[in-house]
DNA sequence: CAGTCGACGTA
DNA sequence: CGTACGTCGACTGG
């Protein structure tokens, strides 16, 4: 059915393509512009993507057998010692530039193409020596290059394609027929042309007077730049006298752009045969470079490789184990199954399948393999299957939250999670997106698993079965557990595995919020918005949508002149800050400035109400969904709604906090939260005399600390003098400079430097400490918690400063946000084991990085507070105590301590 | 219609 | 020129 023939080029000759990768990058560099090109994190990307999308293009246009590309090594080669000034009239290369060569190789070698490169000679050189062996050996040869120089090497059997003036997006065909249409010569003479001519972008001066028609002429007339040299006497005029005059400039030309066709290369033209990709390392490097279109692109394109090479399917493939056929099975062979599988405590792979609606079905598998049962309505004894998923029998699954909450709504109880191949392809790419079963195959085992196409509404072909993607499952699990460090296997098996459980759980009681505080608070702040809307309105004289930052540019920079402020990549910033600045500027500030502030603060609450309204279910709870793989530092986050990020500094915000309240039949709610836990780990881990001292002591810990930096009694800091302590240490776990830090705290540089200084002079142990988690991270390549989670960075090296920065103050963050992330899942899994093991009717509802909330049932408070106090306070031994503050109240604001 | 940006809420 | 997130409306480019 597939054209599978059409893949294969139907030329008798291979063909040989030879690129030259700095040439074209270099030129995509150009075409495409910077800042449109970069990663979140400020790594410039514009040449590597301009130049993988011309690649791709040519992969799929051309069909190369055999590719390589070409890199120089240095600006210096065998050209620049016989003539020092060889290309000396070019600039610096951009820096912005050089950083993305690297990894533009990294990508390369993931797409397995092979880069060539050679001491003393330039990328062209290798591409002519490439060109002449290909040749010799029957290939046909596409040379790819921006250097006009490469026209030489054009004869029958080479062709070049070369960029046009609008970058690399369209390449122009050179045959020798193209070049004679374009010059009025053959390919060969070419380099007598530019010899006359020069060429600036070398430094090459030609003779004067003498441009490309003039060279052409001669040429034409000659033959070649010898015999115009010889016959120089005849051409008359002034370019004649120059010719003869300036000859050597000529010679010299033609001597260097001669390119070396016999450059002594460790590969030849057969050794560049196209190989398979490998999909796991492209998608590793585009990841990284952010390249989601062209990942696409290439990963396509990898399959259409792959098949056209290996020409089989995969059934018959004896090489790769190939998934076993999958049996459906129920009652006793369904527990004639289940026993000699798991026989010796073997785990197995377990998928549920969500059919529409609930439970369709449940895939097993183990090594060799796998069964699908069906979840009919009217089931048949299932007794053993439902012992097996309730007991702690070792399950490996992918997305372990999923399938509990699944079960659970059958009122199936699921145990014995041993391992969850989503959260240990997290663990050990914290940074990475989460994949299907099918990507993590394709990632990990390189197994393409034929899905239907989601955007059909007939299906085109079947899905696969659970079945199937158990016995999937078993196979990733194997991979990832050999691919984990054992500190991360531990993680895995002490902290994350179990806390899947307890997040299902969290999220299928969901938390009541009273429709009625919602749509109250709505339409005040409908009221307010509107007023405030027309107020401003007023104060311009017209209409403008406030919400547009690009119309309120035009508006406060253009119309009314105010002075420009931060600049972002669209424009000027009109964000709280700048406007704040602006209104500080300004002697008699804009009364526009302060009622747009009201009105963003207006609709931002009510959008959040908004969204909050329109999450509530039927049984009027809001169900959250923590993601457990979404952070790159350890922490879960929250969505649909995110309940992470409901106001609480403000009043009106707030009031939104009250709308959460306990349910019916339960009493109130309690809230507990760690008090400054990342504050009490930078105490233990930096093991600072003065910082832990302060926590022993048990009093106010930014008055202790205030108290030891200005030199006063506790009791005699002042307010001003407190908050900038707690800026001061708040920021410190986030690498926070003292430009930052004036600027937070609106005080000088030179204070906010004091002020750091005497800091440090106190706690110093605390800036040895951040110093060598940085020195540390860069030796080792990554950073790890209290309880070995790590994170890997790659730009702590970096050449780039903006990016290497940013990589320090994120691993100096990572140790901090991680543990205290690992310390309040350790409580979250004990309290919920606590809650089971006594049978509580409390249930855990919330959890806010360092706060948990949960649902009190009558009669439980004492228990509960003293479970939740002890589990949270002991879930980590530390040097100083964790302090957890608990409150409650018949809502989460009210609640609030 | 999907993806990006600026802005802003939380710890 | 402070880490980690998610969500919104406006805008952009296919």
């Amino acid at each position: 059915m597939r054209p599978r023939l059409a893949l294969v080029p139907d030329t008798a000759k291979p063909t040989l393509m030879v690129i030259d990768g700095h040439s074209l990058a270099f030129r995509a560099f150009y075409a495409l512009p910077l800042d449109s090109f970069s990663t979140r994190d400020g790594q410039h990307t514009n040449a590597i993507h301009g130049f993988i999308s011309m690649l791709l293009g040519l992969l799929q246009n051309e069909k190369p057998t055999h590719l390589a590309v070409a890199f120089d090594i240095s600006r210096y080669s065998f050209r620049t010692r016989e003539y020092p000034e060889y290309k000396g009239t070019r600039g610096e290369t951009p820096p912005e530039f050089v950083g993305q060569v690297p990894l533009l190789e990294e990508a390369l070698a993931a797409m397995g193409i092979p880069t060539v490169s050679k001491e003393d000679f330039e990328a062209d050189d290798i591409l002519a020596t490439l060109a002449a062996r290909g040749v010799e050996q029957g290939f046909r040869v596409l040379v790819v290059s921006g250097d006009r120089d490469s026209i030489q090497l054009v004869n029958d059997e080479v062709t070049l394609l070369y960029p046009n003036a609008r970058g690399v997006s369209e390449l122009k065909r050179y045959d020798p027929e193209a070049v004679r249409e374009r010059y009025g010569i053959e390919p060969r003479q070419y380099p007598d042309i530019a010899a006359l001519v020069g060429e600036t972008s070398d430094n090459l001066i030609g003779v004067d007077k003498v441009g490309e028609k003039t060279a052409v002429k001669w040429v034409q007339q000659y033959g070649s730049l010898d015999e115009i040299l010889a016959h120089a006497d005849e051409i008359k005029g002034v370019v004649g006298d120059n010719l003869r005059a300036q000859k050597d400039r000529a010679v010299r030309n033609r001597k260097l752009n001669r390119l070396v066709q016999d450059v002594d290369l460790p590969v030849g033209p057969a050794d560049l045969e196209r190989r398979p990709m490998n999909p796991a390392a492209i998608r590793e490097v585009f990841d990284r470079l952010q390249f989601r279109t062209l990942l696409e692109r290439v990963l396509k394109l990898a399959r259409v490789s792959g098949d056209a090479g290996e020409g089989a399917d995969p059934d018959s493939d004896g090489s790769a184990q190939s998934a076993p056929a999958v049996s459906r099975v129920v009652d006793e062979e369904l527990a004639k199954w289940i026993a000699s599988a798991t026989k010796g405590g073997a785990a197995l792979g377990l998928v549920v399948d969500a059919g529409l609606d609930g439970l369709a079905g449940i895939g097993l598998a183990d090594r060799d393999s796998s069964v699908y049962v069906p979840w009919g309505p009217h089931r048949p004894d299932y007794a053993a299957l439902e012992s097996w998923l309730a007991s702690p029998a070792p399950k490996l699954l992918h997305d372990a939250k999923r399938a509990t909450k699944l079960l659970a709504s059958l009122d199936l109880a699921l145990g014995g999670i041993a391992f969850d191949t989503s959260i240990a392809a997290w663990l050990l790419r914290p940074s990475s997106k989460a994949e299907s079963i099918a990507g993590q195959a394709y990632t990990h085992l390189g197994v393409t698993i034929v899905e239907p196409d989601p955007n059909q509404l007939v299906p085109d072909i079947e899905a696969p079965s659970a079945a199937t993607l158990a016995w999937y499952v078993l196979q990733i699990a194997e991979y990832l557990e050999n691919k984990l460090e054992p500190g991360s296997l531990r993680v895995l098996r002490q902290i994350d595995a179990p806390l899947a459980p307890v997040l299902a759980q969290m999220e299928l009681a969901g938390v009541r919020v009273n429709p009625g505080v919602l749509g109250k608070l709505r339409e005040n702040l409908t009221a307010k918005a509107a007023e405030i809307e027309k107020k401003a309105f007023a104060s311009i004289g017209r209409e403008v949508n406030l919400g547009s930052p690009k119309q309120l540019q035009t508006l406060l920079f253009d119309e009314l002149g105010m002075p420009k402020t931060r600049a972002t990549k669209t424009g000027y910033s009109t964000d709280a800050a700048a406007l704040a600045d602006l209104m500080d500027q300004l002697d008699e500030p804009h009364p526009f400035l302060e009622l747009l502030l009201q009105h963003r603060d207006a609709t931002k609450l009510k959008q959040m109400i908004e969204t909050l309204e329109k999450s509530v279910s039927a049984d009027g709870r809001v169900h959250t969904n923590y993601d457990q793989t979404g952070t790159s530092t350890g922490r879960v986050s929250s969505n649909e709604p995110n309940l992470q990020n409901i106001p609480v500094k403000t009043e009106e915000g707030r009031q939104i906090r009250a709308a959460f309240e306990s349910g019916e039949d339960f009493e109130t709610l309690l809230t507990a939260d760690y008090s400054q836990i990342e504050m009490r780990i930078m105490a233990h881990l930096s093991g600072d005399a003065g910082l832990i001292e302060a926590f022993r002591a048990g009093e106010d810990l930014h008055r202790f600390v205030g108290a030891r930096i200005f030199g006063v009694d506790p009791a005699d800091v002042t307010p001003i003098m407190r908050t900038k302590v707690k800026a001061m240490s708040y920021g410190l776990a986030y690498g926070l400079s003292a430009f930052g830090l004036s600027k937070q705290l609106r005080i000088e540089v030179s204070e906010a430097k004091q002020l750091m200084v005497d800091y440090f002079e106190r706690f110093g142990a605390v800036r040895d400490y951040l110093r060598n988690v940085v020195a540390q991270a860069k030796i080792d390549g990554y950073t790890e918690t209290i309880f070995g989670r790590r994170r890997p960075f790659t730009d702590l090296t970096s050449s780039n400063r903006v990016l290497r920065e940013n990589a320090e103050r994120a691993a100096l963050n990572a140790p901090i946000q991680g543990s205290a992330a690992d310390i309040i899942k350790i409580a979250m899994i004990r309290i919920a084991g606590d809650l089971r093991e006594r049978e509580l009717r409390s249930r855990m509802l919330m959890q806010v990085h360092d706060e948990l909330v949960f649902e009190v049932a009558a009669g439980e408070l004492d228990e509960l507070k003293s479970i939740v106090t002890n589990r949270m306070s002991t879930a980590a031994e530390l040097t100083v105590p964790l302090d957890v503050q608990l409150g409650t109240g018949a809502n989460w604001d009210a609640a609030a301590h």
